[in-house]
DNA sequence: AAAAAGCTATGACCTAGGTCAAGTTTGCGG
DNA sequence: CCGCAAACTTGACCTAGGTCATAGCTTTTT
C-alpha cells in the first residue's frame, strides 16, 4: 500500500518536513500491514531501508542458541527503527517482530539518502535519534551488570510512570516480555513484583500496577553493586 | 597545547578531509595531557564538544553506588568519544579516564557543527561512526544477558586475535579492567582464563595468550543459554 | 634493593536468580 | 458462552558466579 502525506506527518522521523515536500516522499515510502508474531526482519537480513511503525507495538530483539532472548527495545507508534543498518555495515544486526497486528512503513536507502542530501536538517536530526539510542543502551548495559533484578524492574516502573503521567500506570506489553527486557525471566519478574508488594511499594492487578510509595521505589532503583 | 595539521591527519574523525581544511581546524582544537587514572569527563558534565585519543588508552565506563563498574569501550590512539552530547542532551553519560599517561584533543561543538555544515561527509561519516557503535551495544548487551562468562570470554579473544593478527595476543589492559569490561569481576575471570588453559584451548602467560584450538574456542563463544 | 602499591591466584562460602514442574488465571476464537 | 491456548503464579531445587580472605607476584618509587 502507498504511504500518504499525512501518516507520514506524524512519524517523528519527518517531522518539520513541509508539507509539499511529504507529498513527494509519500510516493516513495510503502506501507504494509504485518500479523501478530510476524517478522519484519530478522538478524542478518541485509538491510536495504528504514522502516517506521505506522500502528502497532514492534520489538527488536537478539535470540540464543538455547532459546532465551533479550529485548533490546520496543518500537511505538511514529518511531523508525533498523536505521542502523542503512548508515553501517547494512546487515541488520537483531529481530523485529510485530507484537500485535501492526503497520509499518518501509522507505528505501537511496530514497532516505537522497531526502538528506536535500534536507541536511533530517542528517542532523537522524544524528539526535542515533545519540539517543546509544545512550539508551549506556544505561541499559550498565543496569544490566551493576543492578539486580528488583532494580532494574523499579528503575523501569519509575520511568514508565513518569512516561504515562497517570498513576496505576498500565504495562505495554505482556509480563514475559517486560521480563525479556530487563533481561531476566517470567518467573523472577513474577517474584520481584511479588517482593515489591509485599513491601507496600506497589499494587499489582494484571497489567495495571499502582505505586504506591514513590520515594522507597525510587531507593530500590538506585541500589547498585 | 595547539593541535597540528599532522595529528588531525592521523584521527579516523577527519579521514579523508583536504590538507587545507586540516591547517585551519588545527587553530580550533586544543590538545592535552593526562594522567593515568585522571579522568577526561565524569557522567553528568555537561558536553560542550567531542573528544579524540591522540596517544595512550582511554576507558569509557559506569560507576555503581557500590563500588562496582562497568566498561563501555576502550578508546584506542585515532578514535573519538564523548560524540554522543554533542548531538543528543548535552551531559556525558558515563565517566571517561586514562588508562595510562594520554593525550586527548577536544574540538568545541560550534566548530564540530560549523565543520559538518562545510564538509557533509563528516556527518555521514559520523553516522556511520555512531551506527557502528550501536551495533556494538547490540552486540555486548545481548551477550551479556544471553551468554556466561566463559563465552563471552572466549569471544573477546577470538576478536582480539583476529584484531591483532599475531598469535599469542597481547591483553591491552590489566585482568581487572577485561573482567570490567565482560561484566564480571576479577576473580571470576581468572577462574574462566584458568578453565580454558585446563581444557587445552589456550596458553596464558601475564597478558599473552596463545590460542591452541581455535575451532573449539568458537564453539565455546557461541554456547548461548 | 627495600618498601610500598598494585596486580593475580585460589580457596571457602553464599546467594541471586535460572530451571523444571505443576497449577491457576486470563482472554480470545468460535 | 464455552473451551483452548497463552499468560501468569508458585514451589522445590540447583548452579554460576559474586564475596571475603589470604597470599604470592610484579612493578614502580625511593
Amino acid at each position: 500500500m502507498d504511504a500518504t502525506p499525512e501518516i507520514l506527518g506524524e512519524l517523528s522521523l519527518f517531522e518539520g518536513l513541509s508539507p509539499e515536500r511529504l507529498v513527494v516522499l509519500a510516493e516513495r515510502c510503502r506501507i504494509s500491514s504485518v500479523n501478530k508474531g510476524e517478522h519484519v526482519f530478522r538478524a542478518g537480513d541485509p538491510g536495504n531501508g528504514l522502516y517506521a511503525v505506522v500502528s502497532g507495538l514492534v520489538r527488536i530483539y537478539r535470540g540464543s542458541p538455547g532459546g532465551k532472548e533479550q529485548v533490546l527495545h520496543f518500537i511505538e507508534p511514529g518511531e523508525p527503527f533498523g536505521e542502523v543498518a542503512v548508515f553501517q555495515g547494512d546487515a541488520f544486526p537483531a529481530d523485529a517482530q510485530a507484537m500485535v497486528p501492526s503497520q509499518v512503513l518501509f522507505m528505501s536507502r537511496r530514497d532516505f539518502l537522497d531526502l538528506a542530501r536535500q534536507d541536511p536538517e533530517i542528517t542532523l536530526q537522524m544524528l539526535a535519534r542515533l545519540s539517543l539510542r546509544l545512550r539508551r543502551f549506556v544505561h541499559q548495559v550498565a543496569e544490566l551488570s551493576l543492578k539486580e533484578v528488583p532494580a532494574r524492574l523499579a528503575a523501569y516502573l519509575l520511568k514508565e510512570l513518569e512516561e504515562q503521567g497517570s498513576n496505576p500506570l498500565t504495562l505495554p506489553m505482556s509480563k514475559g516480555q517486560l521480563a525479556s527486557f530487563l533481561g531476566t525471566i517470567q518467573e523472577t519478574l513474577s517474584r520481584s513484583l511479588k517482593r515489591l508488594e509485599g513491601q507496600g511499594l506497589i499494587v499489582v492487578k494484571g497489567r495495571e500496577i499502582g505505586v504506591l510509595d514513590l520515594s522507597a521505589l525510587q531507593s530500590v532503583a538506585e541500589q547498585g553493586r
